[in-house]
DNA sequence: TTTAGGG
DNA sequence: CCCTAAA
């Protein structure tokens, strides 16, 4: 709760005037470790009228970070305020609220960076980063790297004063300046230090041990000499840990005095706090070009540029890491349908599938969506379970369309069934589409026969029951196609109507990002293959993933559609006749034609013999002669 | 078209 | 039965 709140202000609060942005360039050019005192002036400057922002919104932004806590009351952890920062993203006032912290955090995180040596990529990865940009305008002016070397000592200022809390946010609320002046001292020494950089030192300054949370080169705790008493380290340390990562862990220590500071909770703790979130949310952005959804999951940028993290971390990892299993889940996951006992339940995930079906004794175990994908072809889908009670249910899957379970009594008839499935479908497709009910491999054409008359029962072997899909129109007997055509059609076509959707769903996939969208999502969720790879696609999927779920099969169909009537045209045309077998009597008046006619002379025989035999041709006759030859031995008179 | 032959 | 070259 308390994190939430610091938060909260310092997001509300903290809102960065709007600085010219350098350019990239300049940005990427500035070192991370400069010494110029003059820079440092210019930093101080920025800090002095940041921190006083801070000061002043945090006592403004109280009422309007009630809400947010009562949101967040909950007391969720870090993750939660990552999540927070993440949504406000998109918002232009949080936009403005994460440069401040991107800019902060950039400065921390230089000096992380200069600790470790790794400046360069922090750099490159800040400007990559859209959000650091108002940072990069601090960098652009000149001081700016002086700047950004001060600012990597007032980073550990800060934590040190975080540690400090109590004393610190005496001294803060009573003058930034007065600690920008210490964070001068500090960053002298540091900065001087070179690439002693703040972490040794503070470490020294630092008279708890405990401070030393961090082995690597923190320098958060550093100024630990406030009283804050062992066991605020100690959470100090916890905290550190969940949210600090390597080089963050030094901030993420400041940070974590914020529990205690839970206490004290005095403007400049806020300030602090913002800062923190500002290097917190800083680190972010140095991820390197995260889309909407890494965005959202800030760990996983993070983890790239920190290899080292701290617990805290993991668990963000941990709950990212989920929630990009779900990802895959709904990419892989089918649309469940349960028909009869089972309310139906439009989409949800496998793992819901499996919930639903739990439920329910019957339930069949859908397979994994992999099995989805393997369908290919065609949208059949197979039954796998035999239903308790009298209910069949079928698992229908499609590499593309959603899974379906459904459940219906055994007296259901196929037509209704048929209904049923299409039902389910349409809902999933967006309708356009017909459903026949293939069993062992053929279609069940007649509609008014129950499952059992039709022998599609729990008992029977629904492995070879198999729906598939049609497109509408295809239904519609197209004049050209004959009925034994359709069959083929909906092959063909099944699978392009599958991929359409399919493809609307991996630009879905965003759901990551906001999980509750996910949920209510529709069929959608439904996931894809691409979704994975499309994943990073930003802002764009959700509205196209919309648009997607709209889009109706039968554009689709339409498209392809045209395609599949050639193949089954040519398929149709090329259709051999059907098998005639010569019947005795034929054989004998070929014979007896020939006879008297001789061979060669298959227009005469024809004519003779089979006039009014329109199905066999001369070349028929010839040809059954050739076997009446080879086979029977006869004499070819 | 018809034949003849391979498939 | 189909396909096709050749007549």
């Amino acid at each position: 709760m308390v994190f939430k709140k610091r938060l909260d202000p310092a997001i509300n609060g903290f809102r960065v005037p709007t600085i010219p942005r350098a350019p990239r360039s300049v940005r990427r050019r500035r070192p991370l470790c400069n010494k110029v005192e003059d820079g440092r002036l210019c930093a101080f400057e920025l800090l002095a009228s940041i921190a006083g922002k801070l000061l002043q919104e945090s006592e403004s932004s109280a009422s309007s970070n009630a809400s947010e806590r009562s949101d967040h009351a909950t007391g969720k952890n870090v993750k939660q305020e990552h999540q927070v920062e993440d949504k406000p993203f998109k918002e232009g006032w949080i936009y403005q609220g994460r440069c401040g912290d991107g800019y902060f955090a950039f400065e921390v995180a230089s000096q992380n960076i200069c600790h470790k040596s790794t400046l360069k990529e922090s750099c490159s990865h800040a400007d990559s980063d859209g959000i650091l940009e108002c940072n990069s305008i601090i960098n652009n002016s000149d001081c700016s790297r002086k700047v950004s070397a001060n600012v990597s000592e007032f980073g550990t200022k800060y934590s040190e004063v975080e540690g400090g809390s109590s004393h610190f946010g005496e001294s803060f609320d009573a003058n930034v300046n007065n600690e920008i002046e210490r964070q001068q001292e500090v960053q002298g020494l540091e900065t001087e230090g070179a690439n002693t950089c703040s972490s040794k030192d503070s470490m020294e300054l630092c008279q708890k041990p405990t401070a030393v949370i961090n082995t690597d080169s923190n320098v958060g705790l550093p100024l630990c000499e406030d009283t804050a008493s062992d066991a605020c380290f100690s959470r100090y340390r916890n905290d550190v840990m969940l949210g600090s990562r390597d080089d963050d862990e030094n901030f993420s220590r400041c940070f974590k005095p914020r529990t205690k500071a839970k206490d004290f909770r005095s403007p400049s703790r806020i300030a602090e706090r913002r800062i923190k979130k500002f290097l917190t949310s800083r680190y972010w952005k140095a991820a390197p070009k995260l889309k909407d959804c890494e965005l959202s999951r800030s760990d996983g940028g993070l983890k790239q540029f920190y290899h080292k993290r701290k617990p805290s971390r993991n668990r963000e990892r941990y709950q990212r890491d989920m929630l990009f299993k779900k990802r895959k889940m709904f990419d892989q996951s089918s649309v469940v349908i349960s028909v009869g006992g089972f309310s139906s339940e439009s989409v949800s995930n496998s793992s819901k599938k499996g919930m639903t079906e739990d439920k329910d004794d019957s339930a069949i175990m859908l397979h994994g969506a992999n099995g989805v994908k393997k369908v290919s072809s065609s949208v059949i889908g197979h039954v796998p379970f035999h239903s308790k009670d009298s209910h069949v249910k079928f698992s229908i899957k499609s590499f593309k369309v959603p899974e379906l379970l459904i459940d219906v009594p055994e007296t259901t008839t196929v037509g209704s069934l048929k209904r049923t499935v299409m039902g389910a479908v349409t809902s999933v497709l967006g309708g356009g589409l017909c459903v026949e009910v293939l069993l062992q491999g053929k279609k069940v054409r007649d509609d008014n026969r129950t499952l059992l008359q039709t022998g599609i029962s729990s008992k029977d072997n629904l492995d070879s029951l198999g729906f598939e899909l049609e497109p509408s129109i295809v239904q519609t007997p197209p004049p050209l196609c004959s009925s034994d055509f359709h069959p083929i059609l909906s092959c063909d076509s099944s699978p392009l109507l599958t991929r359409f959707p399919g493809n609307t769903i991996v630009e879905i996939c965003d759901p990551l990002v906001d999980p509750s969208v996910m949920n209510s999502g529709s069929h959608v969720e439904s996931g894809h293959e691409i979704v994975s790879s499309h994943i990073d696609t930003t802002d764009k999927s959700k509205p196209d993933s919309q648009a997607l779920v709209a889009l109706p099969a039968k554009s689709m169909e339409a498209l392809t559609l045209i395609p599949l009537n050639q193949k089954t045209r040519h398929s149709e045309l090329a259709q051999r006749r059907t098998r005639r077998p010569f019947s005795v009597s034929e054989v004998e008046s070929l014979v007896h034609a020939v006879e008297k006619l001789g061979t060669g002379r298959w227009r005469d025989v024809k004519l003779r013999s089979f006039e009014n035999a329109d199905h066999r041709t001369y070349v028929d006759l010839k040809d059954k002669w050739k076997t009446l030859v080879h086979t029977a031995r006869i004499s070819p008179q």
